[in-house]
DNA sequence: TGTGAAATTCCGCAAAG
DNA sequence: CTTTGCGGAATTTCACA
């Protein structure tokens, strides 16, 4: 049994179904019973109570962006000048559909993104014209993904 | 109309279809139908193409690392070794669950990884012992992620 | 409070036009 | 793309431990 630190508790029952939703948000409820052995309706409460307490975050489709075109995957690190806001450079990140991630993080840079291109001309053009005209950027660095190894949730 | 390199063409409607569902993966094919307007056959002709071009990776529960109690996200550089085969260390990597994320990358790092704890405590914990204990790992640079931004897909 | 079983409503899916 | 129809699933209700 696990206890967070908000006192969710989570058996192993719990447990099985997440990581059966984790995998495959579309599984049957009624499949999940079968294989914990429990009853539909068990299961049906049991969400309930873990998406009352915020650990069920909802349900994505998760799309494969190399059948768009996307294939490279890189990470920059964003000087601002000091005068900037930050918040309005993340504003105007907001507004570039390629940046799928956006942290203030510790460190030598202000930002950092991660962010996806259809190539290395692509990867420039962000680069260049979208992120560097953004008001405040005065320095980026980038490290491109060549491959990635993992790519999964946190273990309930 | 949009074309991808692949000969993926994803109209109007696959966009509606895919949008429902990139937000939440269990709404019923019969809502997005009366949405778009068309019947409930018709989605599901269209999702089952859109799931043979490959485009469709799957779906997934999203789970809120918080109520865990994992507070702390971070992006860690590792150096390593030549000596070392890095997919040897990537493999160490895989069995520390805290690990979400794993990449090769170009630049000063041989390996990019994102990671989560519970705080900085564990943070440094990780660090000290989980990822500094493998074969190879010379040395690790740290960015805290203070506050995440943005995070989601590519657009479609 | 949490569980199981039945009933109802709704959905997913395949076939045929 | 639509309609149709079957099989099965989701969800509610209720009785029980």
């Amino acid at each position: 049994m696990k206890v967070s630190d908000k006192g969710i508790y989570i058996d192993g029952i719990d447990k099985k179904i997440l990581r059966a939703l984790m995998e495959d948000a579309r599984t049957p409820i009624l499949e999940i019973a079968r294989n914990v052995g429990i009853s539909g309706a068990a299961i049906h409460q049991r969400l309930k109570k873990l998406e009352k307490s915020g650990l069920l975050a909802g349900s994505k489709f998760i799309i494969n962006p190399k059948v768009l075109g996307y294939n490279t995957m890189a990470f920059v690190g964003v000087y601002l000048d000091k005068a900037v806001s930050n918040p309005e450079a993340v504003k105007q990140l907001q507004r570039v559909p390629e940046v799928i991630e956006c942290h203030y993080t510790t460190g030598e840079w202000s930002i950092f993104i991660k962010i996806l291109s259809k190539d290395n001309e692509h990867l420039m053009h962000l680069l260049n014209t979208e992120i560097q005209a953004i008001k405040g950027v005065s320095r980026t660095e980038t490290f491109i993904s060549l491959q990635q190894q993992i790519n999964r949730q946190i273990k309930v």
